[in-house]
DNA sequence: TATGGATCCATA
DNA sequence: TATGGATCCATA
């Protein structure tokens, strides 16, 4: 999959440190881990069919899996009750990151919760990584997206400056391409895993 | 329907005023028009049965028809697109009411965009409704609720004292009574129900 | 029981 | 197309 942009909202000084270029790097290896269909090189997606009764769409659960895998290869923990994954840092702060391709009401919830997490002073920062709309599109209806969150990055920016709200990204993705021969993402519960 | 509690989270001094009290008036009344079943003279729900296959319990939908009937009869304006009422204040700024029964990550949507509308200044306050835990048992599976928003309470408390944040509370609702003779409040077809 | 999610609906 | 919502699912 496509790394697309990064859009910093909070940063005490976390974005020029060596601890930060680790992170940075394992979630854009992460990303680039991501592939459809399985096995194939990159990500390519079969478009939507919004005409066809039911609505033709890909399905978004186990689109993080590789993403969530290699950060655990590179020594995350995955915790599913605190965040998709952490990072304890040398200097013992734990970092998150969250993947959100629940609705977007729950891309909200991710973002209150990684500013709880420092509000709180369990987590010295968080990434939350969330599709561009081109990708949003052809996903499950209503999937949390940059485009819609936008609006609300200025209530999230407030945060910068404050004690304990070390760093706070949007990280967005999407996909490399679209192949109208792929085959689509299953949805629900048929228990598909990318490789 | 039964008022339960009233938690502030931002004031700086509109609680203490005449319009305040009108705001409050409007909302207790509203809540106390919700009848269950229609035409009765208070809010009787029957228990959800969880040993059922599938689960029985209340659909949410028709819930806040009441509630924003009687807003509107008393001058507030239904706006859609912005906040499900609002009401403009003699010093001309608006006032905010969120009835919030979708799923709890909406209700992170719903404080997000109450403070959103502050931090814009196009509000100047708002309020929103959510079912306390022993309403949340028994309609739809995981409807917005007080406990598990609670733990949140303090990342919105910080915005008080904050320019353009005049007022932000959450007030909870519950049943006035448990009925196991009174219908089920019929469900729609959202999400996974099957049709 | 508790929490994060995934999916489809309604309507402007 | 855009946004808020409503409904069940998976799993600890």
């Amino acid at each position: 999959m496509r790394f697309s942009d990064w859009h910093v909202l909070v940063d005490n000084g976390f974005g020029v440190t060596a601890e930060f270029a680790r992170v940075r790097r394992d979630i854009l290896e992460g990303i680039d881990a991501i592939r459809w269909p399985p096995g194939a090189h990159d990500f390519a997606l079969r478009p939507a069919d919004l005409r066809a009764r039911p609505q033709q769409r890909n399905g978004v659960k186990p689109i993080k899996e590789a993403f969530v895998s290699l950060l655990a290869d590179r020594g995350w923990r995955l915790e599913h009750d605190l965040f998709d994954a952490h990072l304890t840092l040398p200097g013992g702060v734990p970092f998150a990151v969250e993947w959100e391709t629940g609705n977007i009401s729950s891309s909200h919830r991710a973002m209150n919760r990684l500013g709880l997490g420092m509000h709180e002073g369990r987590i010295g920062g968080g990434i939350l990584v969330v599709p561009t709309r081109a990708l949003y599109a052809h996903l499950t209806d209503r999937i949390g997206n940059f485009a819609e969150l936008e609006r609300y990055l200025p209530l999230w920016e407030r945060w910068d400056g404050e004690p304990g709200f070390g760093y706070l990204a949007v990280v967005t993705v999407e996909q490399d391409r679209l192949d109208p021969t792929a085959p689509y993402i299953p949805r629900g519960t048929d228990g598909l895993a990318l490789p």
